[in-house]
DNA sequence: GCCGCCATCACCCAAATAGGTGATGCGCCC
DNA sequence: GGGCGCATCACCTATTTGGGTGATGGCGGC
């Protein structure tokens, strides 16, 4: 719209690819980067100082994960643009940061056009996904959503507990815990609870 | 030693990663970049044609492990210094990597400083390990190492198969599969086979 | 040459798991 | 108000799992 450039503010925790985005945003023309946070606190506190046109998050930061500092940030400023750059291209994160009111996600693969072109139509108001995971967005709307119960349970599983003991830490009974467990392994498609880990930790549902 | 220039390769399938680390070390004196490779093929074509001082090889890369890549181009240059960049600390993958004849690890979450510490120590000669990660290192000596057949059940463990189906799609006896269970449970400390799962995630034995 | 590790198989047994059916109460949405 | 998903529990049953002990042959190291 204006001929104003168009100010960015950089959030990760690995400062080469914080560098890496400036040197690739500096030889763009019509944007310019004025601030970076390592953290989500000081993404936070910065893009409250310097309201910037868009900010450009990683998704894993070591205080939280993009996603919440999103979720923050556009509680403190609705009209906030945010594009999520992450390593991880599975549906669920998608969807889920998208449901946080991300405006752009772009893997972190992607070539260096990508993102400008991510930036430019984010900060014109139109959202951007790049068409591979729109595709696999669609594919899998079969994603599955594991009530917080299930995941309570899939999460001991994982650690190597046994139904009983499950039963024990979450103060239920045996069978409650095999009907959650029948249930998320039903959801997930998985064969046997080890299957279940794999499913689960590949779609997002546990982080290690 | 000479005042030369060290030459390095850096090899990376992100756009963004290669730009940041030709900043970050364009900034500092005596080294240069003299060539980028986005994956394991190109880095053993351009290794071999450039002959650099030091390479810069990330862990993961599109076609092969920056592990394999490395042993394969110690095979054709074995004065070849390879340092790797990887964004996984365990201390499996550090082990795995220093055996496979890498000369420096370091974290994706380091400073420049730090970067261009590990070129100048390793082209002097000396290998680059940063101190928290020899500590974690000393610390987990109890990092077992499973035989390939146990590799082999554990990856079919994962995609939820049964034993009776690993026996099938390994040509082995049920109760093999069942021996090799059992061991790789031991030496992993896992309580059944999905926590056997997680743990092996977790310590690099299985990639997802 | 012996020892240890790997890979293979066998048998026994107790315990855990997976799957089914069925039931209750609660909250939400149309 | 009826339907749906969640969370909870119960009972039944077949299958799977995990643990033990024991055995063989091969391979590598000291």
């Amino acid at each position: 719209m204006t001929a104003a450039s168009i100010r960015i503010l950089v959030v990760d925790d690995h400062a080469m690819i914080r560098l890496g985005l400036i040197g690739a945003l500096s030889s763009e023309s019509g944007m310019s980067v004025i601030g970076q946070a390592r953290n989500g606190r000081e993404a936070i506190e910065l893009h409250d100082k310097l309201a910037p046109d868009i900010t450009l998050m990683d998704g894993i930061l070591p205080d939280m994960h993009g996603v919440e500092v999103t979720r923050e940030i556009l509680t403190r400023d609705p009209t906030a643009k945010i594009i999520l750059i992450s390593i991880n291209e599975t549906a669920e994160d998608v969807r889920r940061a998208l449901d946080a009111g991300v405006r752009g996600y772009v893997p972190k693969s992607c070539e260096q056009a990508t993102i400008a072109e991510a930036i430019r139509s984010v900060a014109a108001g139109k959202d951007f996904l790049p068409p591979q995971l729109t595709r696999r967005l669609a594919e899998r709307n079969s994603t599955v959503g594991l009530s917080n119960r299930e995941v309570d349970v899939l999460r001991l599983v994982a650690k190597g507990k046994a139904n009983k003991e499950i039963a024990a830490e979450l103060a239920l009974s045996g069978d409650t815990v095999k009907t959650h467990l029948t249930h998320l392994m039903r959801k997930l498609g998985a064969a046997d609870r080890a299957h279940a880990v794999t499913l689960a930790i590949e779609q997002g549902f546990l982080r290690m």
